[in-house]
DNA sequence: ATGCATCTTGAAAACGTTATCCCACACACT
DNA sequence: AGTGTGTGGGATAACGTTTTCAAGATGCAT
């Protein structure tokens, strides 16, 4: 009777309405999503690696920004790429009866997040992907991005092009680094292994890989780093020698950073629109939602260079 | 029966215990939720201004991490500083059966957060605080943390210190400004309306206040941000005038950044322990919820001056 | 051996909704 | 006029737990 559009004249439909508000009745969340099944329960989770990512708090956003307009409730975890975590949190969310998930997978075969599809729950998986399995999913077009970042590099004149990927059993970080290779044998460079090296994502592997790439002879004088974090410590790294970005050595990072413009000189990155993949993954499911027999859907938004000073 | 604690002989608990286990039986936290009164419901609501601010998104990871320790799950609440949001969110909240909500409060007179104090339900105020009320509170000593910022610009020789401030209803945005007062004053210099400015928290303010003080003249020679996104947007308006930090001007920031070591040159900041404010914060509504009638805490957290080279 | 007290245990109520079922009533058609 | 049909609305079951209550079992003392 609570739920207005039923079979009931629209008169007693908005006396029950008037008493509604006149009383301050607010129906309760838990006891209706215990009752009510599938659909509208008016939650759903989000789990993503780690809140204090820009690139991930952005997409959070989204979500959040989509899920107020519905009067959904959102439930966020960190799972800080730990697929235990990761475990807990997806148990919680289907306890706590949520609609559906949002996630980015720790890897391209995570088991715990396919067992979560299997298990009918409606999943979008956003940013990364999984190589088996259909669901929704919104990602960015990761090659074309580093293609194009890269590209820009060699158009500069830069030669020996360090790249600081991330883990490798991760989508994006595969997909730029073909990326990447497709720029060099576009130009018919040499993919040179020893510019080429695996971090984890973390500031500190960064700031690592790139005291690494600077001790080589010759030296890369251009350095792609795959993600924002990494990128904070390259710069680290590269300020500590007293290295003169542009002059000494070039750098485009992947992920914009709302800091990008404040920093000297300002950094050329490979802008994500973290906030649309938020925005899409969120509207995605709540199609799905409504309409939980329609087609898979696959969004493949693009990335865009965003050219500043550091090149 | 479930509930491992109970007047049950250990044998019989172990028992019940060991098939749960080979069952794989998962409790219902909705159903638990509903029936359970007061206490331990395992769900706790966070709302803060914006989790794109490094600042909260820091906190609400310590939020999450002690959630997490004592299988809580955390839900995120963006207010956007705007009361209608907040109190929509801590309607949902309510209705969701929160254990407690911890929240910085939008303005230090919040009625809609008194209210919310005044229904019985635990909180507690992190970051800013209410004049009024008796809550648990986690609050930073922004007025020292600002006196030691601006005492240790004077002590380098600025006589003209610009100051960007936020809303004045802000209990942090007040107090920091009394350090800085406390400060010029500590060391006899006048305290000139026209260098100290009042923005939003937001980093398009920043900017454009940083740009209204360099128009002065005198200009001042160093300038007191007093939150993190103002400060960036002070950076850029900075680099926009091509005016060298800190031979030209010298910075220091309120909160501290993760890219600010990575900025050219490493930024001075007062350094606010935000993680540890939200994991104090959730221990604090953890203890609360054991102890209904505890004794009402106040916490005060030392920021620290972090010395680079902006100065 | 019986009575009282304590401890266990099983059954049933409660939490606040939504889903389901069924009856009554009105309308239309035969 | 009788019967079929559709629809509104009220009563009741159901969701999966925890809490409460009562009864049964055990133990100790008289």
């Amino acid at each position: 009777m609570i739920n207005n559009s039923d079979k009931v004249v629209p008169e007693t439909r908005d006396l029950v309405h008037k008493a509604m508000v006149k009383l301050g009745y607010k129906p309760n969340r838990v006891a209706r999503r215990l009752r009510q099944k599938g659909g509208m329960r008016h939650l759903l989770g989000l789990i993503i690696p780690d809140i204090q990512n820009p690139f991930f708090a952005e997409l959070a956003r989204g979500v959040e920004d989509v899920a107020y307009a519905h009067k959904f409730a959102v439930m966020l975890c960190n799972s800080d790429e730990n697929l235990k975590k990761e475990e807990f949190y997806i148990e919680v969310l289907q306890s706590e009866s949520v609609d559906g998930i949002i996630l980015p997978p720790i890897s391209e075969c995570d088991l715990v997040v396919l067992k979560l599809i299997k298990s009918g729950l409606p999943v979008v998986t956003v940013d990364r992907s999984l190589t088996h399995g259909a669901m929704d999913k919104v990602e960015v077009d990761n090659r074309r991005g580093a293609f194009e970042a890269v590209d820009h590099l060699i158009k500069l004149g830069h030669r020996r092009i360090g790249l600081i990927a991330g883990r490798m059993n991760v989508s994006t970080s595969r997909e730029r680094r073909l990326g990447y290779e497709d720029a060099m044998m576009e130009h018919k460079l040499p993919v040179q292994p020893e510019y080429i090296r695996g971090g984890d994502f973390k500031q500190a592997s960064g700031r690592a890989m790139t005291e690494e790439l600077l001790e080589l002879s010759p030296p890369p004088t251009a350095l792609f780093v795959l993600n924002n974090l990494m990128t904070v410590g390259a710069l680290e790294a590269i300020h500590r020698r007293k290295l003169r970005i542009p002059h000494d050595i070039a750098v485009i990072g992947f992920d914009d950073l709302p800091w990008a413009e404040a920093l000297d000189p300002p950094l050329t990155v490979v802008r994500q629109p973290a906030y649309e993949v938020g925005r899409a993954a969120a509207e995605l499911l709540l199609r799905r939602l409504e309409n939980p027999a329609g087609a898979v859907t696959h969004l493949k938004l693009l990335p865009k260079l965003v050219l500043r000073n550091s090149c």
